[in-house]
DNA sequence: GAAGATTGTTCCATATCATGGAACGACTCC
DNA sequence: GGAGTCGTTCCATGATATGGAACAATCTTC
């Protein structure tokens, strides 16, 4: 794929850098970071400020703007499982008091889509947005178990993250086999450090009847902590938990476009 | 300001039409409506679906992309105040049954930062990003009340919104009077018919000893719902609200750096 | 099932438009 | 007060975006 529309992509990888970058960053600053003139990271910047989706702060330095927001949470809320699952989410959470989220399928990734955060100081607190690794994680293996053809194994990269990151094809296979058998899937240690995971598959029927799978519902607490509250427990409840997601999409087209139908402050 | 950089303006146009369709759209269609040659289109298009911005769906069509959910979502999160406010907002919302919701000032206007959705039927349901009117909203009336120098009444438009709109600058002043010495602002009917609003503003101390207007604290519901509520009753509890914001806002910065420092999924 | 319309995509000559070096004034820091 | 920043503006150059035309592949329609 070559080239085209340079501007365009030097524009993205701007919007992309000031969204990595904690602070708003400076002209000169942005400049040597993407080793651009600083003329033309002027110029992009401002065609950025005037629609919005950059703004400068009181010290002239410029960060993310606004009419972004606008643009990512529409993208966000057009998903249909997004607005059934939150309520879940939120459910899940409370009880639980660690941090549940959504990750759907994107491309050829598993992404997060929505979040509710524990209550506890340490919490998994992932980045909506974000791409998640298949190989090491629980939602990956819902991945591979429930939409293979989508996410085969074969074509799986095995990066190594923790000590424990399964890195033997026929191991992951057997992990996967697990999930698909017993409807969640479990991460333990294998992509964070300390972290864990246990996730559950959302599936919805498609118009000619085979059931596709849509999205999971996870659940991430310390380790130490996911012990203490039994994975296994865990993973039937948060099996459950995602059958009420299904429940709720699989209301007739006619209701859920009443429910879509609010008004509008 | 003259056109610069017509090629990016052009692909944030587009970005911006995607977001405003409600469902994918094709080629033709897009160059239609922005009155484009349907190659610019085209080469538009895969210039943001290379970048993840723009995606296509199973029928080619196009839609919002999901790393435009990860752009728009981060830039959300930067805001200091929605992480702190988030937990009230739930709060509010599970305790009152009704839409609660926060705004800032942004350039000169108000924007939608976060919400907590009621559970009802009829609801409130603002749009993430989205410009609220200053002169018939609560939050708008904050605005003018306690930032008056960023948003002087004199520039404020007055645009007919329903019959209860406010429409004389000399009613706005008493009105942003009232809530200035209140400490919260009520919203009835003014901007959207059925639809009232109280809302209290969250103030920040800057360095330099000055409190600061950084937000607003705001509660929708159907009018008849916010009669039998009772406006003040509402108002100062949402102004208790508002100052449990700001309790945790003035949480020293190296306090609130160690929060922020959570570890990531 | 053929004809016609509409779709998404590719190609290419044209000149528009983005490019980046240089110079600017306003800062801050020694 | 000089040397280093900083953000911004200007402008000649040609690289690069542009959009009409032609393309094959689907959808409609009769």
């Amino acid at each position: 794929m070559e080239l085209l529309l340079q501007s365009v992509d030097r524009a993205i990888d701007l919007l992309f850098h000031l969204h990595a970058e904690r602070e708003a960053r400076g002209v000169s600053d942005i400049a040597r970071a993407l080793a651009l003139p600083k003329s033309t990271v002027h110029r992009l910047l401002q065609a950025l400020v005037r629609r919005g989706l950059v703004e400068q702060d009181a010290g002239g330095r410029y960060e993310p703007g606004a009419r972004l927001v606008a643009l990512g949470l529409g993208a966000q809320e057009r998903d249909p499982v997004v607005g059934v699952a939150r309520p879940v989410l939120e459910e899940e959470a409370r009880a639980l008091g660690e941090t549940v989220f959504l990750t759907a399928p994107r491309g050829s990734a598993m992404i997060v889509l929505d979040k509710a955060e524990g209550a506890g100081f340490l919490r998994a607190a992932p980045r909506l947005g974000e791409e998640v690794p298949l190989h090491a994680t629980a939602v990956g293996k819902l991945a591979f178990a429930f939409a293979p053809e989508r996410f085969p194994i074969e074509g799986a990269g095995l990066e190594r993250f923790t000590e424990r990151t399964v890195r033997e094809r026929t191991t992951l296979r057997a992990e996967v086999e697990r999930a698909r058998k017993q409807g969640f899937a479990v991460n333990r240690d294998e992509w964070i450090d300390g972290l864990s995971v246990v996730a559950a598959p959302v599936m919805l029927e498609t118009p000619d009847g085979e059931p596709r799978f849509v999205a999971a519902l996870a659940v991430a607490a310390a380790t130490q902590r996911l012990r203490a509250l039994g994975p296994t427990r865990l993973g039937r409840r948060t099996r459950e938990a995602a059958r009420r997601i299904q429940a709720r999409l699989g209301a007739s087209p006619a209701t859920r476009r009443k429910r879509a139908g609010r008004r509008s402050s």
